[in-house]
DNA sequence: ATGTCC
């Protein structure tokens, strides 16, 4: 099926609303980078996902918008709460609140080239990685998990891993409000226990960096960023405690969209009201989950900083703590009056613009740092939220792949990408040949063109490039 | 993303 696109200026495109469509579609994107040219169906999925009931505004895409689960990655969709506003798990994803941290080391990338070997050997021996595995804090069981999935990274502060001051530069404080772990299935809690501190497998990685360019050196500083900082980038997400949580609520949600006379073009956009035992047990679930999230960003941040003391006599202070696969309930403007709205972001950043109240004080004038990685062998981007989004205060997360895991595998051998990402002065602490195949640069989109286009369409803009130097692979 | 199919 061929969407048509409407240029309503640089970096934006519309897809005119018609039915089942509720509201229009909106892309942010270059001719380059709209799916359509990368033969992915994400823009069916746009549409799709303007179809859900109670949606606002306009079904958005972000730059490095590409196929997923029902919705696409890339995604921006809010309900209006108050009128039947639906919330749907595939519009969270299946990793609840994955997200990135970064942090800044108080050490530049020259006085740490001589410690490198050692400081990535200590990094390559001490994170948990792969499928399954185990993670640097086992739980002593259900009731320490309660308390868990109410607390998150605050939960892991209180416990030693960590200190308050990372509270601050946390997203929420580090525990999304409303957790309910009572709908966090048995299953889910076994698969959770042991994997706290682990990065699990795919995209997901910790990366040590350093600035290689600073578009905006007040608001660098006040993010705690110089150019030729070594900085520390930890993605993962909520492991298998999420994953389950997604499918058990997915189940139930696609028994209950009769009852509650929903239609939809796709399964996997199954749904249920926000205000409905449905969605309400998945909100207090998703919540839940959420924070096992950011617990787990905590412990493996924690790990890079015992690292760096001992590899490197440095300390490493929180940045910030951002998920990208969430729903939130919120308050926006929309039609000119304030409404309360449940906006899923699947693959896109919360990006507070300055003086949001949501803001650490310290970062008031400055806006929310966004922290969008790239790839191994490419740049990751530090961005701010700007005034003036109406994609509801959201931007892209990342570069976006282009090829299939299974097309990667076909083009790109892994023992070969290690040797030429070694020979760039790119250290590599793979956790197995084939996860890092599937991730080589070339699956993804540019990530330069995507940080361009995410500041051209209004949604952030950059205040710092970072590069690699060294990368431990889930 | 994911004990890559309970």
């Amino acid at each position: 099926m061929d969407i048509p696109l409407v240029e309503e200026r640089p970096f934006r495109y519309r897809i005119d609303r018609r039915d089942p469509m509720r509201v229009p579609g909106v892309v942010f994107a270059t001719p380059e980078l709209l799916p359509q040219a990368t033969g992915d169906k994400a823009l069916e999925q746009v549409v799709n996902v303007a179809t859900l009931p109670g949606i606002v505004r306009a079904s958005f895409a972000m730059p490095d918008v590409h196929w997923g689960y029902g919705f696409p990655i890339g995604g921006v969709a809010a309900t209006d709460v108050d009128a039947g506003g639906v919330i749907s798990p595939g519009g969270v994803g299946f990793d609840i609140s994955c997200g990135v941290r970064l942090l800044a080391a108080g050490i530049d990338r020259e006085p740490l080239a001589p410690k490198m070997r050692r400081l990535m050997d200590i990094l390559g021996d001490t994170i948990p990685r792969g499928m399954g595995r185990g993670g640097l804090w086992k739980l002593s069981g259900p009731a320490q998990m309660e308390d868990l999935l109410v607390g998150g990274a605050g939960y892991a502060v209180e416990h030693g891993h960590g200190v308050p001051r990372d509270l601050d530069r946390c997203e929420d404080r580090g525990a999304l409000p409303g957790a309910d772990p009572s709908h966090v299935g048995r299953r889910a809690v076994e698969r959770g226990l042991e994997q706290v501190g682990s990065l699990g497998s795919g995209n997901h990685f910790l990366e040590v960096q350093a600035v290689d360019r600073v578009y905006d050196e007040d608001t660098a500083a006040r993010f705690g960023l110089h150019d030729g900082q070594v900085c520390v980038m930890i993605h993962c997400g909520s492991r298998g405690l999420g994953h389950q949580v997604c499918g058990d609520h997915v189940r139930v949600m696609d028994q209950s969209l009769r009852a509650y006379g929903i239609r939809l073009p796709d399964r996997q956009l199954a749904c249920a009201p926000v205000v409905s035992p449905p969605g309400r047990d998945y909100l207090g679930a998703m919540a839940a989950a959420a924070n096992y999230g950011r617990a787990n960003r905590q412990l493996l941040a924690e790990a890079a900083r015992r690292a760096f003391a001992t590899a490197a006599g440095a300390g490493l202070d929180l940045v910030y703590d951002v998920s990208h696969n969430t729903a939130k309930i919120e308050t926006h403007e929309v039609d000119g009056a304030r409404r309360s709205l449940c906006v899923h972001r699947k693959g896109a950043t919360l990006a507070l613009p300055p003086g949001h109240p949501d803001l650490p004080r310290d970062l008031a004038g400055a806006g929310q740092p966004v922290l969008v990685p790239g790839t191994m062998g490419t740049a990751s981007y530090v961005m701010t939220g700007t005034a003036g989004n109406d994609a509801f205060a959201s931007a892209c997360h990342g570069a976006g792949r282009v090829w299939s895991r299974h097309q990667a595998l076909r083009r790109v051998r892994g023992e070969q990408l290690r040797d030429d990402l070694e020979s760039h002065g790119i250290a590599v602490r793979p956790s197995s040949w084939r996860g890092l195949a599937e991730e080589a640069p070339g699956a993804y989109k540019d990530i330069d063109a995507v940080a361009r286009a995410t500041e051209g369409a209004g949604l952030a803009r950059p205040v710092a490039r970072l590069v690699p130097l060294g990368v431990v692979k889930g």
